[in-house]
DNA sequence: ATAGCCTTGAAC
DNA sequence: GTTCAAGGCTAT
């Protein structure tokens, strides 16, 4: 069996053999693969079943718990379920086109080939071992890494993740939906290679199917086990004044916050705008599943440079990945989704860092724990084993964040004000040579004004509450510049994992300030 | 609606 | 010219 496996690879000289790919399973169903669909290679069935289901924006329901099996035998039996399957495990909607052009290729052409030459690697290291990587441990890193034996559990994705605390598996909004993606039996790898990088994310923009709002929401929702968008009314993403003012008045408070103690103002108090820029944001259990299993196919197949990765480049990892869900975030967003890729772009080099800051230092707050983090992964650690083993700017960026965090929680930030401040953040009209200037500028105002409303009549007890927040802003931009400066010192030392949408964005910003 | 097979066409 | 991942077609 392996003499014949070295036969094939001497005759096939060094090209690839196709056949290799088509002896994987579609880890959607388990059937055969018939080759790369919409992402990563599926059989020809789901391959078929996501091209209808996204082409005709279909949606199903879940006749039962949304967490049917999926297997050859049972695909047909919850569409809902399967659909599911097919987004965890990472297939792509922007690989289906809006257009429906049919041949050539697409940008995701690269991605399969340097999977394809991946796995070969891989194949080459298991036929010449003889081992299966996740055992091996004769490759090491010349990355330094950090162990603990206090994080060595929670940041180990060697394992799956059942080692999540329970208590951090629970958030406000229900339950993470089991266990997020159960591993086919061979060691499959599609998740190997990174989300797309910016540029593609935004040049899919013209070619395939943009993910409107309403679209991300019955994605997400298809995530979570709960329902965003069963318990909001449905209007279409271009929502009028008028129509957007009818749905709130029956709109139910969907978004309570857990981190303190004091009750939000009721939705009837809820600038119209407010309402929309909070129906923009994701679902965070759909982010975190998609992210937990992303950082679990990368570590079961990813396994070719060193066996225990460095505390630092999960991090780096881990924020890769947010990064990701921060830009498709922008791009479904209500405003952002009007202004040319040009513009989209040149937000999001400018922001992206402030953006990511604020996603940890929220969901810090949301954690309302000072001697611990909680993760986008749902990982609660010890905030004592990360500045033991941080090194000194490391363990100094998480301080200062914990400080900020602190702040805001006394403040009492609620979620609809975040997601105000995100948009603040996005439209900053301080960003250089925007074709549509004016329009980001008129955003921020109307934001600014929305936020300002809000918190005047939401909290009438705190009249400075909106200047407060504001204030605070200065202070996280000064927070992500410093984070930016150690990405970068880190990235030159080589330290930081390739194919990174952070260093991306990192060169964008520096290539044009 | 599903899934196997067919056609298409940009990248190589 | 070849590849192979898109979309299309059509029995079941």
């Amino acid at each position: 069996m392996l003499g014949d496996k070295a036969q094939g690879i001497s005759l096939k000289v060094m090209e690839y053999t196709y056949d290799d790919d088509l002896e994987e399973l579609c880890p959607v169903c388990g059937d055969k693969v018939s080759g790369y669909h919409y992402g990563l290679l599926t059989c020809e069935s789901c391959k078929g079943f996501f091209k209808r289901t996204v082409q005709n924006n279909k949606r199903y329901t879940c006749a039962e718990n949304q967490e049917c099996k999926i297997d050859k035998t049972q695909r047909k039996r919850c569409p809902f379920c399967r659909f599911q399957k097919c987004l965890n495990v990472g297939m792509r909607l922007e690989a289906v086109r809006a257009d429906r052009m049919r041949g050539g290729r697409n940008k995701f052409g690269p991605m399969y080939k340097r999977d394809r030459a991946l796995k070969q690697q891989k194949k080459a290291l298991i036929r010449s071992t003889g081992f299966k990587l996740e055992t091996s441990s004769t490759v090491t890193t010349g990355i330094p890494s950090m162990p603990s034996p206090t994080l060595q559990g929670d940041y180990g994705f060697t394992g799956s993740l059942h080692c999540l605390p329970p208590a951090a598996v629970v958030s406000n909004k229900g339950l993470l939906p089991s266990s997020p993606i159960p591993m086919t039996p061979t060691d499959y790898e599609a998740g190997l290679y990174g989300p797309p990088s910016l540029g593609m994310a935004m040049q899919s923009h013209h070619h395939t199917v943009p993910l409107t709002a309403a679209q991300y929401q019955q994605y997400t929702t298809a995530f979570s086990g709960r329902a965003i968008k069963a318990e909001c009314p449905d209007y279409t993403t271009t929502s009028s004044p008028e129509s957007l003012a009818a749905s709130y008045s029956s709109y139910p408070d969907m978004y309570p916050h857990s981190a303190s103690p004091h009750q939000p103002p009721p939705h009837s108090q809820l600038p119209p705008l407010v309402l929309e820029l909070l129906r923009c944001d994701p679902d965070e259990l759909a982010v975190q599943s998609k992210i937990v299993a992303h950082l679990q196919q990368e570590q079961s197949g990813g396994r070719c440079r060193a066996d225990k990765p460095s505390t630092f480049s999960v991090m780096c990892r881990m924020a890769d990945q947010t990064l990701f869900t921060i830009v498709e975030w922008a791009r479904s967003c209500i405003f952002f989704k009007e202004l040319r890729v040009g513009d989209q772009m040149k937000l999001l080099h400018n922001c992206w860092s402030e953006l990511l800051v604020l996603d940890h230092i929220f969901r810090q707050v949301q954690h309302g724990k000072e001697d611990s983090l909680l993760l986008v992964t749902g990982q609660e650690v010890e905030l004592s084993a990360i500045l033991s083993q941080a090194e000194g700017t490391l363990s100094g960026l998480v301080q200062r964040g914990q400080e900020l965090a602190g702040r805001l929680l006394a403040l009492q930030v609620d979620r609809r004000e975040i997601a105000c401040l995100k948009f603040l953040l996005l439209f900053n009209p301080n960003v250089k040579l925007l074709e549509n200037q004016a329009f980001v500028e008129g955003v921020q105002e109307q934001v600014n004004g929305a936020l300002l409303e809000y918190t005047l009549s939401g909290y009438p007890q705190f009249q400075e509450k909106f200047c407060q927040m504001v204030l605070h802003l200065t202070e996280l931009r000064a927070l992500s510049t410093q984070a930016e400066d150690y990405l970068c010192y880190m990235h030159l030392s080589g330290e930081v994992p390739c194919n990174n949408l952070l260093i991306e964005m990192m060169h964008a910003k520096r290539a044009c300030v």
